[in-house]
DNA sequence: TTTCGTGCAAACCATTTGCAGCAGC
DNA sequence: GCTGCTGCAAATGGTTTGCACGAAA
């Protein structure tokens, strides 16, 4: 788990482990790293991303550096019950977690220490080495509408 | 939410919405009401069980009879970060926990009534009805062994 | 110059769906 | 008998992979 990764600690590192620096992971990194604090992108979307930015990065090339990433801790796997994974920068070692409706399919993201405390002791006491610790609320918000963005309920 | 569903209030209830109590609906279910607590099935780990008692139900079927249960909210749905989902009996109100190793893919299960009610008081805060709560430790465990069953580290 | 990474297309795997026949109610 | 359910096979959608070429180190 890296403390405050710049783009060039994570380079640093994954040429220390005999892999490349490309100018498709440099720009993948760099998206994740501009995206505004809580957003999360599928491979899709990230796929969507670079195309309107021009960047010919093929779909392939999407996935492997998502994984890659997500293996050095760099990013961080989410999936909601979509049937799709989505990625965030894994920027500290607070995650937030998050609210899912599943009527509207809008995630809202928040905090909570007492959370986080939580999976550590429990971690701690059964002599496990902490990776992740998600925590999803699926509810239903009031809003009576159904939008397009794809099945939920799965 | 059912309180505490006997497979004859279910069946009750399927009829009461018009809908049909199926010789299969009745095996699924009860596959999962005689489930060790804590025990969940993929929809395919579902359909070797079926076919090891000799019900010649279809996978389509299967996966049909998985979803509506879970609509209805006797069937829990879970994601681990593995590809495919799984399905416990959504016994009570108290939904338990998993701490799921990356290393050699088990999930254990453990309750913790605090993650709970920070999970209601927040659903309660912001106007949201509750669906489910799931808390995910991601960890690994001292074993050196990897096991067969499947990719990990998603 | 030696690997490793990329793009492409094909393969894969979990899940869904159209359709015709069958079966609850 | 009406309608929902099932099985089958084909389709779908997300993700992975084999291969030949191109490019970091």
């Amino acid at each position: 788990m890296p403390e405050k990764s710049t783009a060039e600690n994570v380079f640093q590192n994954l040429r220390s482990k005999g892999l490349r620096v490309t100018p498709q992971r440099e720009k993948i990194l760099q998206i994740f790293m501009e995206l505004e604090e809580g957003t999360h992108l599928s491979a899709e979307d990230l796929f969507k991303v670079l195309s309107g930015k021009n960047e010919n990065i093929s779909l392939a090339t999407t996935y492997r550096t998502l994984k890659l990433l997500s293996q050095f801790g760099y990013l961080r796997e989410l999936d909601f019950a979509e049937g799709h994974k989505h990625y965030e920068l894994n920027q500290d070692k607070k995650p937030h977690h998050h609210i899912i409706c599943l009527n509207c399919n809008k995630t809202i993201e928040f905090e909570d220490d007492v959370i986080i405390q939580i999976g550590e002791k429990i971690a701690l006491e059964r002599g496990l080495e902490l990776v992740d610790i998600q925590f999803k609320i699926y509810a239903v918000c009031p809003n009576e509408h159904d939008d397009e963005s794809r099945t939920h309920r799965a």
